[in-house]
DNA sequence: CTGAAAGCGCTTACAG
DNA sequence: CTGAAAGCGCTTACAG
């Protein structure tokens, strides 16, 4: 009269005559269960739709089957677009996955306790969430791995997969220069954000080359509106300027939309660029050029890296930077065909 | 020398001169600790870091506080948006959530053993992953109980949570009616899918009241691509046509960006309205007047549904409608101020 | 107010 | 090829 609910493999065994042992190896597919028993007890389980608990194996092996995937509230698409990739990765991957959100003014830490309580096998953090470095070490002493996308930690053993945003900005910058633009203002993001840094860097780097530097800096701080704004303002006055490289497709949508209001026509009148590759930039209304960051190919890796089998001996942090790609639409004027 | 890795109760005991018994009661805040004690296993706790492994909690309580959160691969940013909100509103319920991911062209099916495996308390499962009825079925014997957003099932056991979708395009049709319009075209979803249907009937249930059908029904299966398409070549012929309404904001996106793209004014020459409430629709570019789905409460309300107490008795389903709320912005000629 | 014991559902040496 | 036993980290009657 115990098992009401939902069956176990003790269950199982008294349906086959077989010990709980070996209804465990044999649904582990362990090679030294004979064919006959095998089969046998496969179909009981199926019949009585058992599923080993997963609570239970993990206790016994000591390891998790669980990753963690720390998401932020923000106003950024770009990483909303890859949860469903994220999940099937995982999926794939054989692991679960689960969600921790931390406020926009929270930090990593507000939710390491409940990371260690599901003993996570590992966890992957995108950027806009703050990782503070108490929370950072709290990880590592919890013996969960971590891996930042597109953040970079400093202690030993947090990991990162980051965009070469600094590459992608370059790639963009020298298109924008061979198609003739030599007077370019940028649209940053938020400070002390190292994607921003990086764009910055890259676009910057190439401009000097060419004894170049920004018309403007218009701060956007990665918020649509606020880059709206500060763009249309900017444009009221009519100022001498080729393009705009914004530092993200939202604020570069944001800033085609002022652009727009102000009935300045992109890219005859001014060419705008973004960097990311959200959906919206490829709508007609955007057609925007952009450097597409390579998500399905970042978060594996990080997949990969969080879920690192635990060698014993620490396994030092590592930091992977994998190129975007440029994705030419209708947002900017393009080279002269040569 | 066991004690190597995670900090575990008995590690506490030991450390505290006390029994386990005692470090779980006092963890748990039964009363029955004193005062002195508890605050001196909370303290070496603190220092140790000590978490108690919810999987062990788990299976001794037989009651998991996991929920599972189950997607689709959707072209739809509606739910992308509210992953977040979800995650927030799961932690403050106390719960953790779990992603799960079926392909379009998969079910529900596919992930139920993982489901069950992981021993989940509830399950939400949104409108766009398709649900069989046996999956439906395999979750009540598994004792998960399951609730749909925006889909309905027949079984017994299986609870919905809905927007008032007929109520919602009534409302708006309502509106475009006020506003003059008197030849409108619809732009529909997926055939079988309740949101596109019951959205219809509401729309048309008002059309008929003014002894109106609509001009035209142009088919944009809920896909961008599709809806700019089909709206465009629609709108070539210049039909005489007074509005479009969408069955979703991401169609009326992409019926705006036919619109422009064929030179056709928005709201001068055609209004154009949607039904959602995605973050793009409030852009600029778009301005969209649309019905909002109330995310927030929908969302808390299938969380309480899927981590209700099992209270032994089964609990019946129980199907849940939430009112839209019109949104007015400047894609529909609005009605004259009386 | 506290502890010893049993048990949740598994897996895995250790025997045979 | 299979089983009995121990144990993963907890919680919870049951005693005291």
């Amino acid at each position: 009269m115990k098992r009401q609910g939902t069956p176990s493999a003790t269950l199982i065994s008294e349906l086959a005559g077989v010990s709980k042992s070996t209804v465990s190896r044999a649904l582990a597919g362990n090679p030294s269960i004979s064919e006959a028993t095998r089969k046998r007890i496969l179909k009981i389980a199926a019949e009585v739709g058992y599923e080993p608990n997963a609570m239970a194996s993990s206790l016994v092996t000591m390891k998790s089957g669980v990753l963690g995937f720390v998401i932020a509230s923000m106003e950024n698409p770009f990483y909303q677009e890859h949860i469903e990739r994220i999940a099937r990765l995982s999926a794939e991957a054989g692991h679960q996955l689960m969600l921790f959100q931390v406020s926009a003014t929270g930090d990593l830490l507000d939710v390491v306790p409940a990371m260690a309580r599901y003993r996570l096998r590992g966890a992957i953090v995108i950027a806009s969430v703050n990782s503070s470095d108490k929370a950072l070490e709290q990880c590592h002493r919890h013996g969960i791995p971590v891996v930042l996308i597109n953040r970079l930690a400093n202690d030993g053993h947090t990991s990162s997969v980051l965009c070469n945003n600094e590459a992608g900005a370059r790639v963009m910058a020298r298109y924008l220069i061979e198609g003739g633009h030599r007077r370019i203002a940028v649209l940053s993001g938020r400070e002390g954000s190292i994607v921003n840094r990086d764009r910055l860097i890259g676009l910057r780097a190439v401009l000097a080359e060419h004894g170049l530097t920004e018309v403007a800096e218009l701060k956007g701080e990665f918020i649509f509106d606020k880059a709206y704004q500060v763009t249309r303002d900017y444009l009221k006055a009519r100022p001498d300027v080729d393009a705009i490289f914004a530092v993200s497709d939202l604020m570069a949508c944001g800033a085609m939309d002022a652009a727009r209001d102000e009935g300045i026509r992109v890219p005859q009148d001014l060419s705008i660029v973004g960097f990311d590759g959200i959906r919206p930039a490829s709508w007609p209304a955007y057609r925007l050029t952009t450097v597409e960051q390579p998500a399905e190919e970042m978060l594996k890796r990080a997949i990969e890296l969080a879920a690192r089998p635990d060698t014993g001996d620490v396994p030092s942090a590592e930091v992977v930077y994998i190129n975007g790609r440029l994705k030419i639409r209708a947002s900017a004027r393009k080279p002269a065909a040569s």
